[in-house]
DNA sequence: CGACCGATCGTCT
DNA sequence: GACGATCGGTCGA
């Protein structure tokens, strides 16, 4: 097996939580649990840019036990528990205190294809296997359980395997499932990978385009 | 293929 | 007691 770069600190603890999101695409999400590797290519992930964001879980400050995680230290992962089934993980960036971070919205699978056939009870591989943030946390074994877990130990990290995503083949748009963030619903906040089958929804709007 | 809707439960008010 | 940073099934075109 090939040895890659895990990402380092000094990546996840920059303060540009929509540049480190864009630099996200096409990286490798490694993930072990029980002694099983799985992994998959970021295809789409959504930037939260802190107590400001309406979209956010600490917009206005709401520090509280569930959110405490994204106001820790840049490189952990924020795991919380969402709709009463799914998990849904984020990546802290920037600072202790500043509560910024990127959803893992949709991976393209690379190693581990059977094992996470099983966890999502697929008898036929397809392109619903990663797409979709509760659905690649289910394919990975990734469960609450590791909230606040480091990603630069041996559970769950980010790995940078070589591949460039060319600006242009980068396309964004609001985020999903934030109607209620009012005017912050519109941000362009959300990037994926143009045609890529992993993408978890069909852009919104012919005018999305990078900034 | 899109719109709709029920499932299901931890967290916060 | 209400409400989700969702998913998968069903229904109709």
């Amino acid at each position: 097996m090939k040895s890659y770069r895990k990402i380092e600190y000094s990546f996840y603890a920059r303060t540009n939580v929509l540049q480190i999101a864009k630099e996200l695409l096409g990286k490798v999400l490694v993930s072990v649990q029980e002694g099983k590797l799985t992994s998959g290519m970021i295809v789409e992930c959504e930037a939260y840019t802190g107590e400001q964001d309406k979209a956010a879980h600490v917009y206005g400050g709401k520090r509280t036990k569930r959110t405490e995680k994204m106001y820790g230290d840049a490189g952990h992962a924020y795991i919380y528990f969402c709709y009463g089934m799914h998990h849904l993980i984020n990546v802290v960036t920037h600072s202790r205190g500043i509560p910024h971070a990127v959803l893992l919205r949709a991976l393209e699978p690379v190693e581990g294809i059977e094992i996470m056939m099983e966890r999502r009870k697929k008898l036929k591989l397809d392109y619903t296997l990663t797409k979709g943030p509760g659905s690649l946390c289910q394919a990975m074994g990734i469960h609450t359980r590791q909230n606040g877990e480091s990603l630069l130990g041996d559970h769950i990290w980010i790995e940078d395997q070589g591949i460039k995503i060319p600006k242009e083949q980068i396309e964004c748009g609001p985020r999903v499932g934030v109607d209620y963030a009012g005017a912050d619903a519109l941000l362009p906040y959300r990037f994926w990978i143009k045609g890529n089958k992993y993408v978890s929804r069909r852009p919104k709007s012919k005018f999305d385009t990078v900034g």
